[in-house]
DNA sequence: GCGTAATGACTACATCTGTAGTCTGAACCT
DNA sequence: AGGTTCAGACTACAGATGTAGTCATTACGC
């Protein structure tokens, strides 16, 4: 289960999660269950979505595998079935195979040339990577 | 002009490059000008494409303004018109905006977990950090 | 000069994605 | 019990993408 693409990942599943699709899952990421309702709420505003949007991907999302329902009278209860880690991770291997050859410094030194890295995120890399020495 | 999606990136397009038409750029990028035949010998194998496919990917990237031709005799020679420089910093940052909020710093957090940094990989990106710091 | 082959132009079709509309039935409310 | 509303099921359609086929023209080779 990916994202946006054809690759074979997960659960036997070759879907990936597109970005739209992805933002419901962040919705849910961050409170679950949810009806489709509350995940409307939260995110159609923002994306200028209604409601037969957010239906829509629901349901696409379900048949991916990427959400489980529980009946709440007539209506469902989202729950992601995959961890937002696990996706966050997956995408991220992906980029730096499909872009980087599989290594991570080339990402690391574009980030940095083009000014992607504040003071804070330098200090959190290196003692990532001083922990990673131990 | 950005791959696999929908958002405004470069020369007044909303188009991205997808990943098959990624692969494309990449022979180009590696050497060109180039014939779609040329492109055909170095990528149809790999990918399992034939003839069609690529001279469709060509045409694509052309209207998509990431690729110029040259007409020599009968046919193309194609050439990038955007940089591989350019269009992996722009991809490297979409990502980290679309799942890290824009920061780099949780992307390393992610590839380190995942025994994605080689020994190499960290004492390159101890190097640039030192550059950085400068 | 003639025949051939290469290649761009154009078409095809399936799948995926983005966004939304319609309908029906059952839960909900009075 | 009856009326209403909500939400899943289903449909729609356009654009993007993946992969490939066909055709006509002209460059190429002999």
């Amino acid at each position: 289960m990916t994202a946006t693409g054809g690759t074979s990942q997960s659960d036997g599943g070759t879907e990936r999660i597109s970005d739209a699709e992805y933002a419901v899952m962040e919705a849910l990421w961050k409170r679950s269950p949810q009806t489709a309702a509350e995940v409307c709420d939260t995110v159609c505003e923002e994306r200028g979505w209604t409601m037969p949007t957010v239906k829509t991907l629901l349901a696409r999302l379900v048949a991916k595998g990427a959400l489980e329902t529980q009946p709440d009278g007539r209506r469902f209860l989202y729950t992601p079935l995959i961890e937002r880690r696990a996706y966050v991770g997956t995408e991220s291997k992906r980029l730096v195979e499909r872009l980087f050859g599989g290594r991570a410094a080339p990402l690391f030194a574009h980030l940095a040339e083009n000014e992607a890295l504040t003071d804070e995120d330098i200090a959190e890399i290196e003692r990532l990577l001083r922990e990673l020495k131990k």
